[in-house]
RNA sequence: GGUGCGUUAGUUCAGUUGGUUAGAAUACAUGCCUGUCACGCAUGGGGUCACGGGUUCGAGUCCCGUACGCACCGCCA
């Protein structure tokens, strides 16, 4: 037995016991005649002492010990006499009988420690080195009780966790997918899934009307700190439901995972919030709902003054930044040369001081009376003390820039907290969005998203105001999760598709099986996904998605660490019917 | 496909206008130390300044290119 305790369990009550841990080497401390030995596990620290009681073969084997090296100890738990209440152990030790090397160890190429001495790159090539520091460990156990309290919760609503297949094929439409060739199939090509979405959809036609799975989705798109090429899904489908029905039971599992992972209690019901009232309050289809400053149009309370940049825009608008009345010259010129980064795209900001005696003062004085500047900055709900930055341009362009200045305001004030939650759904989203370059529409969730039917009769005047039974999970100003009643009538799901262009014999070939399924009996369904790696960086705090998956690709979606993707030789190359040609 | 930043000791970084032998911290090694827990003290080893080219009497430093990393834009139905 190579163990009775784990390192992290022992306490006062234990003292007298016998004990034998296995463990790695945190730390020697050698004081000369005693030696200090911090033996590590997944579970915790315990100390090791060896002093004059200890036999010269233990204390021979001490004086060996480096970092990193695997050992086991037996020895009397006994009470420190200076403890350390930092860790749970911290009031004992173990006075060292016994001491083996199980296995030495190279010193390791950064410090196992918390707070790592290693960089990002160094890391990720010894991951499996990276997975023993305190706060991988701990964002690992975050991901595992998460995936727990999804298969308790869903479990008990009567959902089945149904696998569906990684090898499936090619869809051109939406991400690009990542092709695996087929050797039995020379010529042929399967594709990673992007998401189960046919599959849960034949689910349903099966008649497993609730259906859950955390499954692996692929995308080989560009990457980013919350995007990965393989990332998981906690994807459901339900039969004889509604919009609310999905809403209900899903607002009911975030609450139950807030709950038992977090311990934070959601009594009200989320919001619920319609896309155009999202973009026009807040410019965004994500909002982040832990601050206000929302942005206000003010379009008709600039005109005609003589103000040729206002007077000659579509749109006005602004935010009022809480208590910024005290900003200087620079720290103004500073921001305005923020939101005129190439990623932001302002073309200026106009400034409006709100004093602490509400008086007012502008960059547009020269333009605009008191009484003008007033009406502004009563229309934006701004409070003596606050700054108002205004922008204008294009309408939608131009929420975009302020729901961007928004949130850099946010972070600036402090008001954008990671240990506070502010979840909603976003309802009512538009079915179908106009490209102009290609010059047709796009569905904006996918092409089995089912209209409002109240909204069906523009499907031949305006399908750009088709509202769809469509909803996302927002949290914090992140995109958690999204989903939609699906169609389950032939007749318009053809609708679908001839607005988006598809010809019949397209929809055919791609989707010919789910058409042909659904003549057989589809129930009425829908559901949605929810991002489980971002939803555990939500739930952790931390921002990069990298930190909750245990072995995560880097910016180029290479793994260093194993050195994929990688090259085949010429042999396997033959026998795939495949030959490269690369462009230099 | 594009933009920005970065690459110097095992590691994290500093390195002035282009000028003597490239530094610090930490890690590592050795010695001393009986209550440490970021132990302390002393000593020591450790460098292809990412790679290739250029400018110059002289390049870690300036210029061009490449590779790699990070962040972002495009992209992500």
């Amino acid at each position: 037995m190579y163990r009775t305790h784990n390192c992290g369990e022992l306490r006062l009550s234990n003292l007298g016991c016998e004990v034998t841990l296995a463990g790695w080497v945190q730390k020697v401390r050698n004081l000369g005649a005693m030696t200090f030995i911090d033996i590590r596990d997944r579970y915790g620290i315990t100390q090791l002492v060896v002093d004059e009681n200890s036999s010269e073969a233990t204390k021979a084997t001490a004086g060996e010990l480096g970092r990193e090296y695997v050992i086991q100890a037996t020895g009397k738990v006994i009470e420190r006499s200076a403890k350390n209440a930092k860790i749970p152990t911290g009031d004992i030790e173990i006075a060292v009988s016994g001491l083996t090397i199980l296995n030495a160890s190279e010193v390791p190429p950064f410090t196992i420690e918390d707070n790592s001495d290693g960089g990002d790159d160094l890391r990720m090539k010894y991951r499996y080195l990276d997975l023993r520091r305190g706060p991988l460990k701990n964002a690992m156990i975050l991901r595992h009780r998460m995936a727990q309290s999804v298969r308790q919760f869903l479990d008990k609503e009567g959902f089945l966790e149904i696998e569906t297949p990684y090898l499936i094929s090619s869809t051109p439409e939406g991400a690009r997918d990542f092709v695996v060739p087929s050797r039995m199939n020379p010529g042929q090509f399967y594709a990673l899934p992007q998401s189960p979405q046919t599959f849960k959809q034949l689910l349903m036609v099966a008649g497993y009307d609730k259906y859950f799975q955390i499954v692996r989705c692929f995308r080989d798109e560009d990457l980013r700190a919350d995007r990965q090429p393989e990332f998981t899904q906690i994807d459901c489908e339900m039969s004889f439901v509604e919009q609310d029905d999905v809403i209900d039971v899903f607002e009911r599992l975030a609450k139950y995972m807030f709950k038992t992972v977090l311990d934070i209690d959601f009594t009200e019901p989320f919001l619920r919030m319609p896309w155009a009232e999202a973009m026009d309050r807040f410019g965004s289809d994500k909002p982040d709902m832990r601050f206000g400053m929302e942005i206000h149009e003010i379009t008709e309370l600039t005109r005609d003054r003589g103000f040729g940049v206002f007077d000659g825009s579509e749109y006005v608008g602004a935010i009022a930044a809480t208590g910024c009345s005290g900003y200087s010259r620079k720290q103004i010129d500073e921001l305005t040369e923020w939101a005129k980064r190439p990623q932001i795209g302002a073309k200026g900001l106009v400034w409006v001081k709100v004093e602490a005696d509400g008086s007012v003062k502008s960059s547009v004085d020269k333009f605009y009376s008191a009484n003008d500047l007033k009406a502004w900055v009563e229309c934006c709900e701004a409070q003596p003390g606050d700054l108002l930055l205004v922008v204008c341009g294009k309408k939608r362009k131009s929420q975009t820039i302020l729901c961007e200045l928004r949130l850099e305001m946010g972070r600036r004030l402090g008001l954008r907290d990671n240990t506070k939650f502010a979840p909603m759904w976003v309802v009512d989203f538009p079915l179908v969005e106009w490209d102009e370059e290609t010059e047709r529409y796009y569905a904006m969730h996918h092409p089995f998203t089912a209209p409002k039917p109240e909204d069906v009769q523009y499907f031949d005047t305006d399908p750009g105001k088709i509202r769809a039974n469509a909803y996302d999970f927002v949290v914090n100003g992140v995109e958690v999760g999204g989903g939609s009643i699906r169609i389950h009538d032939a007749k318009l799901q053809q609708q679908m598709f001839k607005t988006l262009g598809f010809t019949p014999e397209k929809a055919q070939a791609q989707f010919g099986f789910l058409m042909d399924a659904f003549k057989y009996g589809a129930p009425p369904h829908g559901g949605l996904a929810f991002g489980f790696d971002r939803m555990c960086s939500l739930f952790g705090g931390v921002e990069s998605i990298r930190d909750y998956i245990a072995f995560p690709k880097n910016n180029s979606g290479r793994d260093t660490m194993i050195e994929a993707p990688s090259t085949l030789d010429p042999a396997q190359l033959e026998e795939l019917n495949i030959r490269l040609d690369l462009k230099e």
